[in-house]
DNA sequence: GTCTATATTTTGATAGAC
DNA sequence: GTCTATCAAAATATAGAC
């Protein structure tokens, strides 16, 4: 009986492409869309590099690919919150730690982005499975915000998208510009404890800021 | 008599340096360093490409260059700020107005250290120009902390790189990401009014954060 | 110091067998 | 559907005259 292994990727399409999915990911987080070498992903799989331009047509074809498929991801993960029974402040916390554990956690998503902003979100702009993401995150933040009004916990009326934008922010540059800030300041952000201590920052932050009005 | 603009840049080396690096910093800033054409950047100038090798070396060393050049610009206007006079609030505000203004009106530089994220700071590392940048919006910070906290409008103590992150990663987000997030949240984060709000925004936000103590 | 022309290398893409 | 071998274009780098 042959090994499993070996036998596996035979004639399975969609193993394969999910393979060179995976591989390009990692090749373009790394390097960048034009930095990256179709060569180099077909070196790091079993898989030819004829293969690659059989399935996704060009490099650039390659890169949406990987782009959509990051994406995806996320969109699963945020609708997985259950926040409308607890009280406004601990669900936004709630919410703040899931960001933040997110970014933390796909630093490839992050540099995807980073890129495809360098890219003036050119291929983003082009694929409609993108632009149509529904962003619940902005009606689950709305949504906490006005019980937190109507409860009184919170005192500033606040837009919810820049809400979404100053917990964003925090949580992506962290990681987005990690070497330049860990460079400059001799510190590492990924250090246990430095994480521990941003992830309460930016959610006392929020609160904080949600709970006051400034003459 | 022939017209200024002809002669000018004959043997000239100082200014034909200028030159290159003002065109390279677009260039790469647009493009990302793999993506930059050296090709391009000579065209875009009265100069040709053999210059570029003459007084750069190679490609990585022209990057190299326009990225001290892009840190060496923002060094110098940190330190022409008066803060030690006013209150330690209204200081805040000031230090949160100039970093959100310098992000702002310097798109390339946001670009350029987002660009040297993706290669993990390695041309920064390599360059004592850059890694020797003292740090003084730091001190600047912790002494506007220290005296808030002396004259009891702060409440609570912070760590002044973590303030400077809180800042840095919102002014910056909003310039690095303006294609993504634009893309998806349809809205223009360069439009004046928003750009208002924003800056009001982080401004109570870190202040605020720093007036509470939460349970 | 500066220019035009060219060499060299890399790399995205394809042909054609199985 | 998959592989090996190869093409063609692009892009970095250099030669050599002035």
């Amino acid at each position: 009986m042959a090994p499993k292994h070996e036998n596996r990727r035979k004639n399975d399409p969609q193993r394969t492409q999910e393979d060179i999915l995976e591989v390009a990911t990692e090749e373009f987080s790394t390097h960048g869309l034009a930095g990256g070498r179709v060569d180099a992903i077909a070196e790091k799989m079993r898989t030819s590099k004829r293969m690659i331009y059989y399935y996704f047509g060009s490099k650039e074809g390659l890169y949406l690919a990987v782009l959509e498929r990051a994406y995806r991801k996320i969109r699963t993960l945020e609708a997985d919150l259950e926040l409308a029974n607890l009280p406004p402040e601990q669900a936004l916390r709630v919410l703040i730690s899931t960001t933040f554990d997110h970014d933390e956690a796909n630093p490839d998503f992050v540099r995807l982005v980073s890129i495809e902003n360098i890219h003036h979100a050119a291929h983003m702009l082009r694929s409609e499975a993108i632009r149509d993401l529904n962003v619940s995150v902005i009606e689950t933040i709305a949504a906490i915000l006005e019980r937190g009004i109507a409860e009184g916990v919170f005192t500033r009326k606040a837009d919810p998208i820049d809400i979404h934008m100053l917990i964003s922010a925090f949580c992506f540059f962290r990681v987005s510009n990690r070497y330049t800030f860990g460079t400059i300041f001799r510190r590492d952000l990924s250090e246990r404890a430095t994480m521990e201590r941003h992830k309460t920052l930016i959610a006392d932050a929020v609160i904080n800021y949600l709970q006051n009005k400034v003459a």
